[in-house]
DNA sequence: CGATCCAATTGATTTGCGTCAAGGAATCTG
DNA sequence: CAGATTCCTTGACGCAAATCAATTGGATCG
C-alpha cells in the first residue's frame, strides 16, 4: 500500500483567478502590473475540467482561443493523412496550447486531455484588443511564441541526429525540468503519459522505450514502476542526453 | 551621357521600399496600409548583400533585430555542445529569420548566407514600439509566427515519423511551393544548399540523400544534375512524400 | 470474483540507414 | 595548367532500432 506522497506532484487540482493563480510567473502575466492581469482576467473563462481523454479540441476546429493549461496535462497531435499519428507536444501547467492555428484559423492539431486537467480559455480577438492596451502583455505573447518554436527547434534536433536512448534521456530530463520550474520535485514524478505517447513523441517504437526504460533502471539511471519515474542520477542523465542546456 | 539602364540593376545600391517590392504580399507588411508601410518602412535598414558563407548572426550573438530575406537564400543552424552541427531550416526570400532569439535575447541558432543574399533588417525595439499603433502589424507578427510554429511541428513529423525517402520527397515538394508561391517555376529550380545540408536538415547521411536522388531520378520522379533539380513526377513526388498538405 | 481489455515488458528476427572506403567531377589556388 | 580541395556519387558491410510474436500485469466491468 503506498501512502500518498505529498511531495510528489499531482497536478490534478486547484482554481483561482490570475492574480492568486501560481502560475502567473510563469504564464501570460508574467510582468504584468495588477491592473492589467485583473484586465486580463476578465477575458478569461474557467472552463470545466477535462478528463483523461476528453478533447479540448480537434483538427480542423475553427481556432477561436488559446488555452493555458492549470492544471493537469494536454498532449496536442496531429493524423497524417495515412491515419497515424503524431505526438506534437505534452503541455503542463501554465503552458499554452493552441498558439499554432493562429495563421491557419483552424486548428491543426488536436488537444487532448491525459488526466484530469482544467485550463484557462482566452478567447484570441480579445486578447489581440488588450494587447494594443497593454504594450506588456504583447510582448509577453511575443515571447511565449518565440520560445515554443525555440523548443520545438531543440526537439527537432533530437529528432534529426540523436539516438534512442539519448533522446529519451533527454525527454526525462526537460520533464523533470519543467517540473522543477513549478515547484515540485525534479527527480520524481509521475508520467501522465503512456509509453505510446512518449514513443510516438520521440519518433520510436513503443518496444524501444520500454527497453530503454529498463536498461536505464539496469543501469542505475532512474528507478521506473509503471508511470512513476525517480531520477537516480541526474548527471549521469545529462551526460547521456548530451547536454542540452537551453534556458533564458 | 547615358541615362542608367534600368535593367542593369546593381544589387548593392537597390533600396527598393516595402511598397515597391515584390514581396511585401508574403512578407511583414501583408495587409498593411499604405502609410503603414510607409511607417514600417522608415525603420528598416537595408544590409549589404551578404556573400555565400557571410554570417548574418551566430549563436549567442545579442538579438537587436529580425530580418526578413530579399534575395537570395540563408540557412540556419545550432551546433550541439558536442560541436556537430544541425541545420535547423532553409529561408527563401520574404521569409523572417531570428524569431526564435525574441525570448532569450540572444540568438540561439547562426544564419549564413547559401548564395549572394540581401536582407531587410528590422530592429526588434522599433518594431514592437510599431507595433502598437498599428495593430495590422502586430497581428501579421503573431500570424508569421504561428505559421512558423506549424511548420516547424510539421518537420517534426517527418524526422520523426518518416523514411528517407519520405522526407527527401517533402523537402523537394516544399522547396518546389516555396518558389511557386513567389511566381518561379514550381518544377524546375536551383538547390542553394548543398548535398550535405540537406541531409543534416533531413537528419539523415549525406550517401542516402545523394543514393535517393539517383534512385529518385531512376525512376522517373525528377531529373537531378548536380544542384538543378527538374521534377518530372510532381503527382508520385506527392504519393511519396505522404501527401503532407498545409496552407492557410 | 473471474473475464475482458489494454498497457507494458521481453525475446527473436529483419531491415533501413549509417559508417567506412574509394573514386569521379567540379571548383579553387598559385 | 597541374595540383589541391571540396562536393558528390557508388559499393560493401554492420548495427541500431523496427517489426513480429508471445507473455505478464493492471485496470475495468458485468
Amino acid at each position: 500500500m503506498n501512502p500518498p506522497d505529498p511531495k510528489v506532484a499531482d497536478l490534478a487540482e486547484v482554481q483561482t483567478a490570475c492574480e492568486q493563480c501560481g502560475l502567473h510567473q510563469l504564464c501570460l502575466p508574467l510582468d504584468l502590473a495588477q491592473e492589467d492581469i485583473a484586465a486580463l482576467d476578465k477575458i478569461i473563462h474557467h472552463r470545466k475540467p477535462l478528463h483523461r481523454g476528453d478533447f479540448l479540441f480537434q483538427v480542423g476546429d475553427p481556432f477561436r482561443a488559446i488555452y493555458a493549461v492549470r492544471s493537469g496535462s494536454i498532449k496536442t497531435f496531429t493524423s497524417t493523412d495515412s491515419g497515424e499519428e503524431q505526438v506534437t507536444g505534452f503541455h503542463l501547467p501554465s503552458e499554452i496550447v493552441g498558439l499554432d492555428a493562429i495563421t491557419t484559423h483552424r486548428h491543426p492539431c488536436s488537444a487532448q486531455a491525459l488526466e484530469t486537467t482544467s485550463v484557462c480559455e482566452i478567447p484570441f480577438d480579445r486578447l489581440e484588443e488588450l494587447g494594443h492596451k497593454i504594450p506588456g502583455l504583447q510582448r509577453q505573447m511575443l515571447r511565449i511564441m518565440s520560445r515554443e518554436i525555440l523548443d520545438d527547434q531543440n526537439t527537432m534536433i533530437w529528432l534529426g541526429k540523436k539516438s534512442a536512448d539519448e533522446r529519451l534521456a533527454a525527454l526525462l530530463l526537460r520533464i523533470s525540468s519543467r517540473f522543477a520550474e513549478r515547484g515540485f520535485s525534479a527527480t520524481e514524478f509521475n508520467l501522465s503519459m503512456s509509453r505510446t505517447d512518449i514513443a510516438n513523441y520521440l519518433g520510436l517504437a513503443v518496444e524501444t522505450v520500454s527497453r530503454l526504460f529498463s536498461r536505464f533502471q539496469q543501469e542505475g539511471l532512474v528507478t521506473v514502476e509503471r508511470r512513476h519515474v525517480i531520477i537516480q542520477d541526474l548527471d549521469r542523465l545529462r551526460a547521456l542526453a548530451g547536454g542540452q542546456g537551453f534556458s533564458d
